[in-house]
DNA sequence: CTAGGGTTAG
């Protein structure tokens, strides 16, 4: 009886609540013996069916008699379109175990699956079986070719598998032209483009996309207003053009003229308000959109998370979880939010978040592991942050950025020395945010010549170094006595001083009994944030050391007239 | 049946 229900059920295309239905059934009544059929039309009729999950799909193959190439395709088909890249290539690998031959499908599907994650080895040892079995002339293989080698930056391979190829179509031109657009190359772009013998509107949008991310808007503009038919993803181009160049009120005109939009569209613009730190913009936005879904709220959280409301983030993150909301979180929401957690210090939550993430089945990626690190080393637990640092597949630079930041703040100097230098070994090149790390490991050891060659070396590697870079520096020098060239330092600042700047003057003052140099920081502090009573403290503190009790009471007096007893520690620290 | 463009995470 339920065989013939599944099997009147599997006759049409699914929706959403049927496949529900099937995969409720298939389960309790534990009939994986129906396989290839089931699986097949699961994954056929409902290919963004996100809610059928990876341990179900390998469950129901786990469980075939004899899946046959045709069933291993559509799983890893499956697998690839939903973001499961190192799943589907593992499958693929699994099958040459147990059929003479794959399929193109699966071929394809794999080979999208690597460039994803820009796996080359992967793309290549494929690459090579297409040779051996022959699927040389097959169009939508050597699309995927094309695809593959565009999205590593070979543009050059690329063009040889296309120059090959004799049945092109659009989609592989299209395939071409992205590879160039990708690397930058917008000459060779516009004379494919212009070579095309046939464009669609695909070729259009990649066109004004790549303009776009060149920040040449005139003439991504240009071509929008040429184009012969425009859709949703032409006007979202656009939107995102505008976001790249920071000018938010422009994408906001155009995402205001559109006449129709999607979720990309949405996205898209509260993403761009989070770059900007707009956040009430992005949260106006955000409830306008009636129907929201898992991107939108991720968007959106990583939004608060992003701009240091982290508060905010984990409140979106619970309404996202209420019942009447009930939309499951996947990885890139609990990356943010752990994001959020490392903000707060708090390792709280981090359990439950580990447990219910195994709950729902979401598995470790390097993205998860390096928020992780950073909310353990900023935390303090610089050795489980290690654990996960060497277990990453692949060590990039905000990995790096994350243990070398962590490793400074909890002054492990000599460690965040090695990453450094390990680092660089790897050719993998600093950015603001890794030299904010090493020098706050020289500080914390007090290292002040090191730290200064650092400071400088920015330079060698095209960094301008921020107001808290300075920061650090004066807070370095001071420590070490050297107020009167942490002074100068701060007075040669290309940019306006923070009040963190001043504050880490003052702090030194305080520590070495300048009165002088002490006066002009408070000064400063004073003037640049009013309301913080702490520097009032360490002036008193100051005066106090030297004896001026009368100027260090009436302070003191001062901030009790004002109701502040407690004196607050200055931060001039960033988040990364 | 498969391949190309627009969005989110550390």
């Amino acid at each position: 009886m339920v065989v013939s229900k599944l099997g009147s059920l599997l006759n049409h295309s699914l929706t959403v609540n049927q496949a529900k239905q099937i995969q409720a059934l298939i389960l309790v009544n534990g009939l994986y013996h129906l396989e290839p059929l089931i699986i097949r039309q699961v994954l056929i009729s409902t290919p963004h069916f996100s809610q059928i999950t990876t341990q179900y799909v390998r469950l129901i193959l786990h469980h075939m008699q004899n899946p046959d190439v045709f069933s291993w395709s559509c799983t890893i088909r499956f697998l690839s379109q939903h973001n499961q890249f190192r799943e589907a290539f593992s499958l693929y690998v699994q099958m040459q175990r147990l059929v003479s031959c794959p399929s193109s499908f699966a071929i394809s599907s794999s080979l999208k699956a690597c460039a994803r994650i820009g796996y080359e080895m992967g793309g290549i040892s494929i690459h090579a079986q297409v040779h051996k079995f022959g699927f040389c002339g097959v169009v939508y293989v050597q699309t995927a070719l094309v695809d593959f080698y565009s999205k590593l930056g070979s543009t050059g391979i690329a063009r040889k598998v296309f120059d090959e190829m004799v049945g092109k179509n659009v989609v592989s031109w299209n395939s071409m032209l992205s590879g160039y657009l990708r690397s930058g190359d917008l000459a060779m772009a516009h004379s494919v483009f212009d070579e095309m013998p046939k464009k669609d509107v695909v070729s259009w949008n990649s066109m004004i996309s790549g303009y776009g991310r060149e920040g040449n808007m005139e003439q991504a503009c240009a071509l929008f207003r040429l184009m012969p038919e425009r859709n949703i993803a032409s006007w979202n181009a656009m939107i995102s053009g505008y976001v790249d160049c920071r000018k938010i009120e422009l994408a906001r005109s155009f995402f205001d003229a559109m006449p129709r939009r999607n979720t990309v569209s949405w996205i898209t613009m509260i993403s761009g308000y989070s770059k900007c730190g707009d956040v009430e913009s992005a949260r106006e936005v955000f409830d306008q959109m009636g129907e929201k879904d898992l991107l939108l709220y991720n968007a959106m959280i990583a939004c608060y998370a992003q701009n240091s409301r982290s508060k905010e983030a984990l409140q979106l993150f619970n309404k996202m979880l209420e019942p009447d909301v009930n939309i499951q979180p996947d990885k890139m929401t609990f990356a943010s939010v752990i994001s959020a957690c490392s903000q707060l210090g708090d390792l709280r939550f981090v359990s439950w978040i580990d447990s219910y993430m195994n709950q729902l089945g979401i598995g470790m990626d390097d993205h998860l592991a390096t928020a992780l690190i950073d909310l353990y080393a900023k935390c303090g637990s610089i050795d489980k942050a290690y654990n996960l640092f060497r277990g990453l597949q692949k060590k990039d630079l905000v990995a790096y950025t994350a243990m070398i930041l962590g490793c400074g703040i909890n002054g492990r100097a000599n460690d965040a020395i090695k990453l450094f230098e390990e680092m660089m070994d790897v050719q993998i090149y600093p950015n603001l945010v890794t030299f904010t790390g090493i020098l706050t490991a020289y500080n914390h050891v007090g290292l002040v010549e090191e730290g200064y060659n650092c400071f400088i070396s920015m330079q060698k590697h095209g960094l301008v170094p921020s107001a808290d870079h300075y920061g650090i520096m004066v807070d370095l020098l001071g420590r070490a006595g050297r107020l009167d060239e942490a002074y100068q330092l701060i007075k040669s600042m290309p940019m306006q001083p923070h009040a963190g700047v001043w504050g880490a003057l003052l702090l030194a003052c305080s520590l070495h009994n300048n009165v002088e140099l002490g006066e002009i920081a408070a000064k400063h502090c004073f003037e640049l944030e009013p309301d913080t009573t702490g520097y009032r403290s360490l002036l008193a503190s100051i005066y106090a050391s030297v004896g001026r009790w009368d100027d260090a009471k009436s302070l003191r007096t001062d901030l009790q007239e004002k109701g502040f007893t407690k004196i607050p520690g200055c931060s001039w620290m960033e988040q990364s």
